[in-house]
DNA sequence: TATAATTAAATTGTATCAAATTCAATTTGG
DNA sequence: CCAAATTGAATTTGATACAATTTAATTATA
C-alpha cells in the first residue's frame, strides 16, 4: 500500500530561487534602477524622486494621498522625499484651505525647468534595455496585469 | 521651410509614468513582496532574509561574495542582514582558514528546520498571483532576459 | 623582498520602504 | 449638537539598498 501523500517528503523544488517569479522581478527592478543613476545624478534626483517628478510634469498639483496611490507609496516614504524635493526647490507643499488634513504638493518653475533636462533620460535608458520592442510591450502588459 | 528638429518642442510623452517600463517593474516588485509579509512573518523572516535562506536551503555553505552575486546584493546590504540571521540562529559566520578576507556563511540546524515551515509559502503565494501559468512562464522568461 | 595593486568585508552616509503609532481635522450617528 | 469614528499626514522604528570609503589580507611585481 502506497504511503499517504502527507507522509511523503515534501517537494522542496518550489523553494529553489530559480523557481521563484518574485525574485527576478525584485532583482530586475533594482538592476534597472541602478542603470538610471548616472542619468538621474545629472538631474540631482534619486529614482523615487524622478518618478514623483514625472507625476508633477503631467499634473502640476496633487495631494500626498493621490500621489501615494499613483506610486504605490505611503506617507512614511513620501513625506521625507517630498520635503527633500521641496528643499531642492522643485515642489512647494501647503495645506489645503478646505481640509487642513490634506497636503497639496505643487511643482515650481524650477521643477518645470527640470523637465527640459529630463526629457533625454528615457531615450538614454532605452539603450540599456536588452529587449526587443514587442518583448517590452509584452512585459509591460504582464506587469500591469500583475498590479 | 520647416523648422529644424532641434527647434521643435520635444516629445514629453516619453516622460509619462504610464510609458515607463521600469515603474511597473518597481511597483509590482514591491507589491508582491508586500504579499509575502504575512507568510514570512510566521517564519520570522523579511523578504530579503527569505531569499537568502532559499540559497542556504539549496547550498549549506557559501561566501558573502558568492551570495551577493546570486542575489545581486553587496556587502553593505548583506553584512547586517547576515548578522541578523546569525542572531536568530539560522546561520553561522566564520572567516575562511585559507583566506582570511573571505567570510563563509553556513546554515545551522535551526536554519534547516525552518525549511519545513517555509515549504508551504510558495503555494500560498501562488494563490495571490493573478496570472495564468503560461503568463507566469512568459513573465519569468522576459525578466531573466532583462537580467 | 618590499611595495604596489588587488580583493573581500565592513563601515559610513543617504535614501528609501513599510508597519505601527500619533495627532489634528473632519465627518457621522444618536 | 456632540462624542465617536474616520481620515490624511507625520513620526517612529526596523530593515534594507547602495555608493563610497576604509581596513585587513593576499597577490603581483619591480
Amino acid at each position: 500500500m502506497p504511503k499517504k501523500k502527507s507522509d511523503q517528503k515534501p517537494n522542496y523544488d518550489t523553494l529553489k530561487l530559480e523557481n521563484q517569479l518574485c525574485f527576478p522581478l525584485y532583482a530586475a527592478s533594482r538592476e534597472i534602477i541602478k542603470k538610471y543613476r548616472p542619468y538621474l545624478d545629472e538631474l540631482g534626483l534619486t529614482y523615487t524622486q524622478y518618478i514623483a517628478m514625472m507625476v508633477f510634469w503631467e499634473q502640476k498639483k496633487i495631494t500626498v494621498k493621490e500621489l501615494g496611490e499613483k506610486l504605490y507609496l505611503d506617507s512614511g516614504t513620501l513625506t521625507p522625499m517630498l520635503k527633500n524635493l521641496e528643499a531642492k526647490g522643485f515642489v512647494r507643499r501647503y495645506r489645503d484651505k478646505d481640509d487642513e488634513r490634506v497636503l497639496n504638493v505643487e511643482i515650481t518653475q524650477e521643477g518645470e525647468a527640470l523637465k527640459e533636462q529630463a526629457v533625454n533620460v528615457p531615450a538614454q535608458m532605452a539603450g540599456c534595455i536588452a529587449l526587443a520592442p514587442e518583448e517590452t510591450m509584452q512585459l509591460y502588459g504582464l506587469l500591469q496585469k500583475l498590479l
